[in-house]
DNA sequence: ATTATACTTGACTAAACAGTCAAATAAAGT
DNA sequence: ACTTTATTTGACTGTTTAGTCAAGTATAAT
C-alpha cells in the first residue's frame, strides 16, 4: 500500500483557496502555495498536478464551500424573499472594511484576471455566477422586484469590486438599502 | 539640446493603458510593454520610470481618456437622465462579446488585481470611481431613481466584471433594461 | 566641423519563476 | 525481517522576470 499520506486532502484545498483567493493565479507563486498548504512542490505536482490545475481545483472548492452556501440561503424557504436578499447585501457590508472581505470574491477575481485567457476558469466562473443568479431569482419570486435578478445579481458583484477598491462600509450600506426599497 | 525623441508622449501612454487594460499588472511583461509602445527598456526607465509608475500613468491616462468622457455625457445637461442613464447601460451592451469590450474597465481590473496591494493605486481607482458615482447622481436628478445612485453605480461595475467572465450580450440587455425600468 | 547633450540600443545581471527528478522515507503485505 | 509501493524531500533545471548600464547615435549650439 505505501507511504500514506501526511496531509488531509480537504484542508489543503482550502489552503489553496484561500492563497489564489487574496492573491490572484499570478500573483500566487509556488513559495506562497507551499507555505500555505505545508507541502512542497513534488508532492503538490504529484497530487494535484500544475499550477492552472491546482487553480481549477480551487475554485472548484469556493464555488462548493463558498457558493453553495449562499446558493442555499438564498433558496431556503424558511425565510422571506426580502430576509434572503437582505441577508446577500449584508454579506457585502461586513465584508467591506475586513481583511478577509477584502480579498473579495473568488469569483469575481478569477472572472476578472484569469477568465479571458483560460477557457476552463470561464466555464467554472460562469457556471457558479450563473447558480447565483438563479437563487436570486427564486428568493425574489413573489415579491415587487421578481423581474429585477439581474439587476440585483451584478450589484452584488459590483459591491464585491467596490470592496476590493477600497468601498467603506457606509458605502456598501447604500447599496444594500437602495437594493431592499426595491423590493 | 542633444537628440530629440522619437516618440509621441500620448502615444506611449495610450499603448501602456491598453497593454495593462488587456493584461493586468503582471499579467503585461516588459517583452508585452515593448512591442506594445514600440520603445525598449532604457527609454521607457529613463522617460516613464519603473513598471509601477507606468502603471500608474496608464491608470491616469484612461481616466483622463476613457472616464472623463463617460463622465461628461452623464453631466451632458442636453440629454435628459434617463437618455444619459440609458447610454451608460448601451456601453456595457456594446462591450460584451468584442474583444476589446471584454478588456473590461481598467478602473475595475485595476481594482480587483492592483487595490488591495498599492495604496497609490488603491488612491487613484478611488477617485475615478467615485467621480462616476458623483456623475451618475447628478445624471438621476429629477428622475424616480433620484435615490439609487449607488445602486446604479454598482451595477455598472458588476456589468463590467459580468462581461469579463463571457456574459453575453442578452445578459447585459437584461442589466440595462432592469436599471432603466427603475427611473 | 567640433562639442555638448539627450535619447536609443542591446547586452547584461540577479532574482524569481514553474516544473522535474532521483534519493530518502514510511507504511502494508509477505 | 524483507520487499513492495506510495509519498516526501530538496536539489536541480531552463526560462522569464524587472531592472541596469555602457556604448552608440542623432540633433542643436558653437
Amino acid at each position: 500500500m505505501g507511504r500514506p499520506r501526511e496531509f488531509d486532502n480537504d484542508e489543503v484545498l482550502t489552503a489553496l483557496q484561500d492563497v489564489f483567493w487574496e492573491y490572484g493565479y499570478e500573483g500566487a507563486s509556488y513559495a506562497d502555495i507551499m507555505k500555505a498548504t505545508g507541502l512542497k512542490k513534488g508532492s503538490l505536482y504529484a497530487s494535484f498536478g500544475d499550477k492552472r490545475s491546482l487553480y481549477l481545483q480551487a475554485l472548484d472548492k469556493y464555488d462548493k464551500s463558498n457558493v453553495s452556501g449562499g446558493v442555499a440561503m438564498l433558496r431556503n424557504e424558511g425565510l422571506t424573499g426580502h430576509e434572503r436578499i437582505s441577508a446577500l447585501m449584508q454579506s457585502l457590508v461586513d465584508a467591506a472594511e475586513t481583511k478577509r472581505g477584502r480579498w473579495g470574491c473568488l469569483l469575481c477575481n478569477a472572472a476578472v484576471d484569469q477568465a479571458p485567457f483560460d477557457s476552463s476558469t470561464e466555464k467554472v466562473v460562469q457556471a457558479s455566477m450563473q447558480r447565483m443568479r438563479d437563487a436570486i431569482a427564486v428568493a425574489l419570486k413573489e415579491t415587487r422586484a421578481a423581474d429585477k435578478a439581474a439587476l440585483i445579481w451584478t450589484a452584488y458583484f459590483g459591491g464585491r469590486v467596490i470592496i476590493k477598491s477600497g468601498g467603506r462600509k457606509t458605502v456598501l450600506r447604500d447599496i444594500k438599502e437602495q437594493t431592499l426599497s426595491l423590493l
